[in-house]
DNA sequence: GTCTATACTCTGATAGAC
DNA sequence: GTCTATCAGAGTATAGAC
C-alpha cells in the first residue's frame, strides 16, 4: 500500500516519474487545466496505473506543493546575519534569479497556485512563510539601523526581490517575446538587478 | 444576431454583466477552472441564456481580452518624451500601481494567460505590446544618452515596473498574509516604489 | 429573448482480469 | 503492479417551447 510513503525502488522510480511529469502539466495549465490523461501520458503510464501510485489528482499536486515551498524558500533562509549586509542581499537576490532560470516550472506553479487565491497553500504561506519573512525583515531592520544598508521597508524590500525575479519565470513567453531573438534575458536580468540594488540599498 | 456587436440597449446591458461576471470568474479559477455555470450564476442570466449573447465560452473570455490589452498599455502609452525624464517614469511607475490597486481582476486574468504560455495572446504580445515597449525603450534611451536618467538597460526596466507593480494584485493573497493585519499594501507600495525609483533613476 | 430539457464530450476514478 | 473496460459526474453547447 504505497498511499503515504513508496517502499520498493521501483515504486519510488515510478513516483518519481509521475511527479516530474505532473510538474510539467500542472505549471502549464494550472490545476484545472492539467488532466490526468496529460500526465499519464507524459510519465509513460496508464491513468490507472497513476493512480495506484497516487490516490487523487489532488493528491498528485498536493505532494509537488509540499516539496516546493522548501525549496522555494532556501535561499531567504541562507541570508546569513553575520555577514555583509549589501554582499547578504544580492547573494539573495542572485540565488532567487537562478531558482527562476533553473526551476522556472516550479515558478509558474506556485504562481498559479497563488493567482488563484492560493486554495491548498493558504496555511503554509501563513505559516512558514510568513515567519520567515518576519525574521528575516528583523535582520533587514537591524542593517538599517546600523547604517549598513539603505533605510526601506524591509517586507516589501523582500517582496520586490519576489516580483522581480519570479518575473522572468512567470512571464517568460512575454519577456521573450518583448525582447525578440538574440538575447539571454536571465543574463541582461542579472546585470540589471545587480545595478538595481546596488543603488537601492547604499546607505 | 448579436454575434459581433449588439445593438439594442438591454443587450448592451446583458453583454455587459456578462463581462462583469466573466472577469469575476475567469480571473479567480483561469480559462479552465471557470465554468460556464459559475459566470452564469452571478451574472443572474440561465446558462443557455448566456450563450445566447456569446457563441461560447472561448468568446467570452476573447472579449475580456481584448478590451484588457488596451487599457492595460495606457500608462506607458502616456510617458511623455518631452516631460522630465525622472518625473515620466515615476508618474508611470504610480499609474501602474493604481492600475493594480483598482483592477486586480484584470491584473490576475492577464497573469493567468501569459503564465500559460498566452495562447490566445501570443500575437498581440509579439505585436502590439512589444512595438510600443520598443519605442518607448528609445525614449528612455535618449534620456539615458543625454545624461538626465541613470544608464540601464531601457527593456528590463519597463520589466522591473511591470513585475514590482502587478505583483501587489497579482500575488495579493500572499501580500496580504505575509503583511498581516493593520497594512495597507498599495499604501506602502506606493512609499516604496517611489523611494526605489527615485534611487534607481538619479544620474 | 429567455427558459427547460437534453445531447454529447471530457475527465477523474474504480472494477476486475492478468 | 499494470492493463482494459467502464462508470459517474461535470461541463459545454444545442433544441425547442414559450
Amino acid at each position: 500500500m504505497p498511499m503515504t510513503r513508496p517502499k520498493t525502488r521501483i515504486q519510488q522510480r515510478n513516483s518519481e516519474t509521475i511527479l516530474e511529469a505532473a510538474l510539467d502539466v500542472f505549471s502549464a495549465h494550472g490545476f484545472r487545466g492539467a488532466t490526468l490523461d496529460q500526465i499519464a501520458d507524459l510519465a509513460g503510464l496508464s491513468k490507472p496505473n497513476l493512480l495506484y501510485y497516487f490516490p487523487s489528482k489532488e493528491a498528485i499536486h498536493q505532494a509537488l506543493l509540499t516539496r516546493l515551498l522548501d525549496t522555494w524558500l532556501d535561499p531567504l533562509r541562507d541570508m546569513n546575519p553575520q555577514g555583509d549586509p549589501v554582499a547578504e542581499v544580492m547573494a539573495y537576490v542572485r540565488r532567487k534569479l537562478q531558482l527562476s532560470r533553473d526551476y522556472p516550472r516550479e515558478s509558474r506553479l506556485f504562481a498559479n497556485e497563488i493567482l488563484q487565491g492560493a486554495p491548498r497553500m493558504r496555511d503554509a504561506i501563513a505559516g512558514d512563510l510568513a515567519a520567515l519573512v518576519a525574521q528575516k525583515a528583523q535582520v533587514l531592520t537591524q542593517w538599517m539601523d546600523q547604517g549598513r544598508i539603505a533605510r526601506l521597508d524591509p517586507v516589501h524590500l523582500i517582496f520586490s526581490i519576489w516580483a522581480l525575479t519570479q518575473h522572468y519565470a512567470d512571464f517568460d513567453v512575454q519577456v521573450r517575446a518583448v525582447l525578440g531573438e538574440g538575447h539571454d534575458p536571465y543574463a541582461e536580468a542579472g546585470v540589471f538587478l545587480d545595478q538595481l540594488y546596488a543603488r537601492l540599498l547604499a546607505p
